[in-house]
DNA sequence: ACATACTACTTGTATATACAAGTATGCACA
DNA sequence: TGTGCATACTTGTATATACAAGTAGTATGT
């Protein structure tokens, strides 16, 4: 049995998540949660709280509490489902399918992928946005050995990341980031000029037995932020 | 006047940077801090809450409370010298110093660290150049009360980023990237048209008891990348 | 000798209550 | 027309209390 407070986050993430209460909406006050939720106002406090210390809600004294509404943003020190960042925010998420296939590795993508030169490997380009607005343009190569159904899999319903973190569950990753200009299909892809700068992130995944995908995302440089926050004491 | 729990937070602090509690050692119980301070249970225990959030005491349950190990950590994402990576790559390091003066906070910045609005804090611009090509203007407002010498310092001998360690180590850190056309200036500064793509990151800098200090930092997106690599295993 | 139960401590959850402090609105008064 | 005040909300701080749950050590019973 969960504690009440958590049960109360959950229900809120519920109204953010299915639209309920979107960015900006002031979220029922402190003495109406506890009513609603048949709690004392210190519980319903707590679970309010926590989540303004995850950012998720903003408070004003003598205002009351809102769904914040940041700019996208997410963490350089996990990998989430840009999927679940996008819906978390309240928004529309939505993706479109560019390609899907299997090519053959050249030299480079088979030292990326520690595979053979001549292997067949897996590809797929999809473009993700929020509120219509393409956010993430994701090109992916998979190595076949750790996810050999991944051609079969309908990507609409699951994003690539989190159908391999089922199959391959991540333990590792490089990332690098870097600021550049699109190249000219990308930026028909995000919607955006050629003039317009991205963030480049590429990233090498690795399971417990070996490299599982190297993706490559770009990101619009007004749409995107890549966020942190740091804690430099042990955690043990 | 402060909260009485924020005054305990404090007392804790001090204990632990004086010595008093080193890491490892077991921080008087609840009951105990509450009686010393003349407060109820609950408001030493959101004391002791707030400083296990932020990563300097940890607690369990039937156990006690414990001051953390302090070691940095983080190969994830070190907050590394600039000057260090540079000369760690064996490359020929300098840097000017555009700016080192003090201004006046607007409310912008006096929100970023956390002090009032119209008090004086430091200011300085410096660029960082590797083999003689600009790598890194770096623009850094500093709260004078944690580092009162700050316009003192000789930062051609030392980087900001070190000597604030020095006097203010560091425990956590917010901070943002994303990909942006530079200002004309800075891109006079990092010898760039105003059209070659730039990283930029925001980056504000905490020690035990505050906001040391708010940097953003500009990268050609063409001479720099940041990287990282994350290791799953340990944590959740 | 060994397992069990008890005890004394710790942190974790939850309540009911009180008042302080900040914000917005409408109403009375000049 | 305003200006200020009262009011009705909000969140922020603080207390006293109760019991649940986890840990460690001690005493007890077999």
């Amino acid at each position: 049995m969960l504690p009440r407070y958590t049960q109360i986050k959950l229900a809120l993430l519920d109204a953010i998540e299915d639209g309920t209460m979107g960015p900006g909406d002031q979220v029922p006050s402190e003495n109406q949660l506890a009513l609603q939720h048949q709690v004392s106002r210190m519980t319903a406090r707590r679970a309010v709280t926590e989540l303004v210390e995850e950012g998720i809600l903003m408070r004003t004294q003598g205002l009351g509490t809102f769904v914040s509404d940041h700019r996208p943003m997410s963490s350089m020190l996990e990998i989430r489902s840009i999927r679940d960042e996008v819906i978390q925010r309240g928004h529309r998420y939505a993706s479109s399918i560019l390609h899907l296939d299997s090519v053959i590795a050249n030299e480079a993508l088979a030292r990326w992928l520690d595979v053979g030169i001549g292997d067949v490997v897996f590809h797929s380009i999809i473009v993700h946005s929020e509120n219509g607005q393409p956010i993430q343009y994701e090109e992916r190569w998979v190595n076949p050995r750790w996810a050999p159904d991944y051609l079969q899999q309908d990507f609409s319903q699951q994003t690539a990341n989190h159908y391999l973190n089922l199959v391959a569950p991540l333990t590792q990753a490089d990332h690098s980031v870097e600021a550049m200009l699109p190249e000219a299909h990308i930026a028909q892809a995000l919607q955006i000029t050629a003039a317009d700068p991205c963030l480049k992130i590429s990233r090498r995944t690795y399971s417990a037995r070996g490299v599982v995908s190297h993706a490559v995302l770009y990101h619009p440089g007004n749409r995107y932020r890549l966020g942190g926050h740091l804690n430099f004491q042990a955690k043990t």
